[in-house]
DNA sequence: CCTACCTCTGACGTTAATGTCAGGTTCCTA
DNA sequence: TAGGAACCTGACATTAACGTCAGAGGTAGG
């Protein structure tokens, strides 16, 4: 498929696929006239890297855990940083979980608090 | 306490502190000479600030959210953005459980293999 | 073959949360 | 009271992941 139905079925920017391309993080093969065209698969590759970029994992790490996620297979220094994004996503989650809560007790108190009648301060 | 203290206590730089200030989300005395001064909640309020950066919130949104974060009470348009926070929160955490799960696939394969002798690629 | 739409490269723009530097003032301890 | 550490404002720099634009060429349906 060309880059435009790509970008539509994965809901990624024209854009930021020939980003990705460039940063090596995504390969495509060429037309004649050098357009792009993508494999079905393309679709699970982006996915997949739109997953590690949610994970506040850069594009050079990325670049080096990408064929081993693919492949299943990693080398001993690309393991010690997988296992560090693991614990970092890990944290992350937790943070997020706390957030969650933050943010529960206020609504459930906000709910509350306007039940009762009392307004919100302007700031 | 002094800027430097409260900075060292959360572990958020001293120029990002200021910047929280700049943007309306962290309140300061200042000193006769023009030095801030903080009470000790300010550490609780910078915590709570970094919580909603790494939520994604922006300044702008935590401005509006804060008061309420701390009081309790929301404003009902103010509810409505805490909601659509919180489904957010949600989402993020159910990719990351994803992305999480996808690295422990690559981590076991990946020791499995390294067990059966099978490098990683280089690329 | 025409036309509207898609794609190409290259380059500069954007945004948010800081980093960093300069040049000057304040604080504290010896 | 001296001097180094900490603080001030203001301003420009940075980084990552794109957005956007220009100018040129490709593609597909009628």
């Amino acid at each position: 498929m060309r880059i435009g139905e790509l970008a539509e079925r994965t809901g990624v920017s024209v854009r930021a696929l020939r980003y990705y391309e460039e940063q090596g993080l995504l390969a495509s093969q060429r037309s004649e006239s050098g357009q792009r065209r993508y494999e079905e698969n393309a679709i699970g590759r982006v996915r997949l890297i739109q997953q590690l970029y949610a994970a506040g994992i850069s594009s050079a790490s990325i670049l080096e855990m990408l064929p081993c996620v693919v492949t299943g297979v990693a080398a001993p220094q690309v393991m010690t940083k997988l296992i560090g994004h693991r614990s970092s996503v890990v944290k992350q989650i937790e943070e997020l979980q706390e957030t969650l809560l933050q943010l529960d007790r206020v609504i459930a108190g906000a709910t509350e608090a306007y039940a009762t009648g009392k307004p919100c301060p302007p700031q």
